[in-house]
DNA sequence: ATAGGGTTAG
């Protein structure tokens, strides 16, 4: 059987909701035309009998219809009253769709059909169907039914807007919000609260707050309900301060707040950070004669952990009576977000129930604590206890991807999320973008970029750094002339993707007027990023002493990276004395830069002067500076393995080894000879050419050769710089073995084929 | 006979 619901779409409903409002209270033939599929007014497929008399001996055996637990109750009560012939009263059929419209258990199908076999319900049983779709969450089903009562000359009430509003989503609420607003007006309902809550509910929602506010301020304002709804329509806008504003007026206007006044103003405080204003609040909860609960309590946690008073938080938390999953995930939220992720950690474990959102945050805790590899671990946790990851839950996991090289995951992720109908919003397009420009599939990351119907400047910012780093900087930069045809505003991040996509194609002109047009046409101040792009923009094209006059000129003080630009160059172009200089300014800035040092002797090494190798040499030993330990990321099947220089921790490590050799074999043979120049100085002469031989990024190569299959791709994640041999190497391994290799190194790409690589030999 | 505002994640 039919379910008979007018299911108006949302064309139908923009086509009827205003013709209906100027033929309001009267048949209107056009509209009632158009409805003539409804089972209206006699319906050909009636459940019962009108025609039936009641016979009261029968009702005795009728059992409640308050007794229903479940529609299979209700069905045989239902089957009762027909047998009884009760079914033509109407308080038995007002009774019967009320239970299935408000029961939990409650079939709105089946309600059309009680409702249909009602010759004129009033407006209480068009309310109570409207009702019902709304907690259905169909929202068109209860505009449809709206339109049917307007059409069959039913006048709304006060109580008719708050039902029919309350289940709109953002896109309802865009389309029909304002419409709804026009019959409200019309037939004179403006004055009544309730209906002016819904209205501000609607228009929070679709984002126009000038509407809502206006609402507000029509409104008599003595009654805090109304304060709430315009607060709260704040906080979902992201307005916070105008929420700790409004709540000052009432203050001033002496309206008392509620206790849900103040769980909205304290999350305003939290979102701001603005422990000082939300701890004032707390200290006088008892003067605003509000009892905490629960919501209260928990909001509290999140405003102290996320301020950073953990400690507050943790006596709000721990003398809470009871606690919810919101209590925990609160503190966990706080302590991750101050970086202890094991504490973190240790309080999730203790949770006695975890929802999406916990798993969320402590899977984001390890996130931004950069502690990827664990990311992946508790994601498989948390699918080992079948909680289904949303889109939230993606971003961190596939930001997570995107610094490991974890292709493989990430794509498993992209699969999952189709097969499971997981919103694809905007951030994890960002994301899923990113995770192919770190894996240096730009292609892959493009055609996301290109479907995507919105986008924000970290769309944008994300896709053209991506190229950039990989070696396409024409690209790039074509695509940061798109964005500026676009309303999206580039910001200063957007600006260091660009001068990358410059340095690393090596546009100069390009790259110098973009840098001038930062301030002239955009409006933002190069900060000491910028400065260091323009001057490893100039340092790399070897025009030295240009960008020797850039850093002098700079109007802050030139940092590390500043000075480390210019090494770079100076290493490049061979220049010895502004090396040096570059050099002691590092090093006066940071002395335990162990990078420097590997620069410097690099410098010294290329201009065979191997007495001040040693002395750099010396100078490390006598300062004791670590050398920040290169390693090397591939995933091979999902998972991540990792490799650092002279690895024997890995379980396969003999075949690795033997691959090695016979990798070894097969370059000499090409006619690779060791390039030891960039070998650091930390090991002894003869040891040299067996370090360089054991580089992470060869052992991981290696390992990548034997175990994927013939003609793969092989895609290493390394931390550091790649070094000159491991370069040399690569390219002859891309044609010994006929593999295409990329290599992500600290700052770009390598993308190694037939011999040659994408960044042209200029890293 | 029917209605209002709330706390945690990118």
């Amino acid at each position: 059987m039919c379910s008979c619901t007018l299911s108006f779409n949302r064309t139908l409903i923009r086509l009827f909701l205003p013709s209906i409002l100027f033929s309001s209270l009267r048949m209107s033939t056009f509209v009632l035309a158009s409805l003539s599929s409804l089972p209206f007014p006699s319906s050909h497929h009636c459940l019962v009998s009108n025609q039936a008399q009641p016979h009261l001996q029968t009702l005795p055996l009728i059992s409640s219809i308050n007794n229903c637990k479940t529609m299979e109750d209700f069905k045989q009560f239902h089957s009762q009253i027909i047998r009884s012939g009760l079914s033509g009263f109407l308080a038995e059929q007002h009774r019967m769709v009320s239970f299935c419209c408000t029961h939990g258990q409650g079939d709105m199908g089946y309600a059309r059909l009680l409702f249909d076999e009602i010759p004129e319900p009033d407006n209480f049983m068009w309310n109570t169907m409207i009702r019902g779709y709304s907690n259905n969450s169909s929202p068109e089903a209860a505009v449809s039914l709206y339109i049917e009562m307007l059409a069959r000359g039913v006048g709304p009430d006060n109580y008719t807007y708050p039902f029919l509003l309350k289940a709109f989503d953002r896109q309802m609420a865009i389309e029909f919000g304002g419409g709804l607003h026009a019959h409200v007006t019309k037939f004179g309902f403006c004055t009544n609260a309730h209906v002016q809550d819904a209205l501000i509910h609607v228009y929070s929602i679709s984002g126009e707050m000038d509407a809502a506010r206006e609402l507000f301020d029509k409104s008599p304002k003595q009654n805090s309900v109304l304060w709430n709804a315009i607060i709260s329509a704040y906080n979902r806008s992201k307005k916070y301060d105008e929420s700790c504003k409004l709540f000052a007026e009432m203050e001033e206007l002496q309206v008392e707040p509620t206790v849900v006044t103040l769980v909205l103003v304290i999350s305003a405080c939290a979102k701001l950070k603005n422990l000082e204003y939300g701890a004032w609040i707390h200290r006088n909860i008892e003067n605003f004669r509000i009892v905490p609960n629960l919501a209260l309590l928990n909001a509290l946690i999140d405003m102290y952990a996320g301020c950073g008073d953990i400690r507050t938080a943790w006596s709000l938390f721990e003398n809470m009576e009871a606690k919810d999953v919101i209590s925990w995930t609160a503190m966990v939220a706080g302590l991750a977000n101050l970086g202890q992720v094991d504490q973190a950690r240790e309080l999730f474990n203790r949770m006695p129930e975890r929802d999406i959102i916990s798993w969320t945050v402590m899977i984001d805790g390890y996130m931004k604590a950069n502690r990827f590899k664990e990311v992946l671990e508790i994601f498989r946790e948390m699918q080992a206890v079948s909680v289904r990851p949303d889109e939230f839950t993606m971003v961190s996991v596939l930001t997570a991807c995107a610094n490991l090289g974890a292709l493989v995951v990430g794509e498993w992720i992209r699969v999952y999320m189709e097969r499971y109908k997981v919103n694809m919003d905007i951030f994890v397009n960002n994301a899923m973008i990113d995770l192919y420009c770190k894996c240096g599939c730009v292609e892959n990351a493009f055609n996301i970029f290109e479907k995507m119907l919105k986008r924000d400047k970290f769309t944008w910012t994300t896709m053209i750094t991506g190229l950039a780093i990989n070696g396409h900087g024409e690209h790039a930069l074509d695509l940061f002339t798109r964005m500026l045809r676009t309303s999206v505003r580039p910001d200063e991040v957007t600006f260091i993707g660009v001068l990358t996509a410059c340095i690393h194609a090596g546009f100069i002109e390009e790259g110098r007027e973009i840098f001038s047009s930062m301030i002239n046409t955009h409006g933002i101040f190069p900060n000491v990023c910028h400065y260091g792009c323009l001057v490893d923009l100039l340092g790399r094209a070897g025009q030295l002493k240009e960008a020797l006059e850039t850093i002098t000129n700079m109007p802050m003080k030139p940092n590390s990276r500043v000075w480390g630009a210019l090494l770079g160059a100076c290493r490049v172009h061979r220049n010895l004395e502004m090396g040096e200089l570059a050099a002691n300014k590092i090093l006066e800035l940071e002395p335990d830069n162990g990078a420097v040092y590997v620069l410097l002797s690099n410098l010294y090494a290329k201009l065979n002067r191997w007495e001040e190798v040693g002395k750099v040499k010396d100078m490390l030993m006598q300062r004791g500076v670590k050398k920040i330990p290169g390693y090397s990321l591939i995933e091979i099947n999902g998972n991540i393995y990792e490799f650092v220089a002279g690895d024997c921790t890995h379980p396969r490590i003999e075949e690795i080894h033997k691959k090695m050799e016979e990798m070894g074999r097969d370059l000499m043979l090409a006619g690779y000879a060791p390039d030891a120049t960039e070998v650091f100085i930390d090991i002894s002469e003869e040891e040299k050419e067996d370090t360089i031989y054991k580089h992470c990024e060869k052992l991981a190569i290696a390992f990548g050769l034997l175990s994927s299959p013939a003609g793969a791709t092989i895609r290493v994640v390394k931390n550091l710089r790649i070094c000159l041999d491991c370069h040399n190497a690569i390219k002859l391994i891309s044609i010994i073995y006929k593999r295409l290799i990329v290599v992500r190194d600290k700052t770009r790409f390598h993308h190694f084929s037939s011999g040659s690589c994408s960044c042209k030999d200029y890293w």
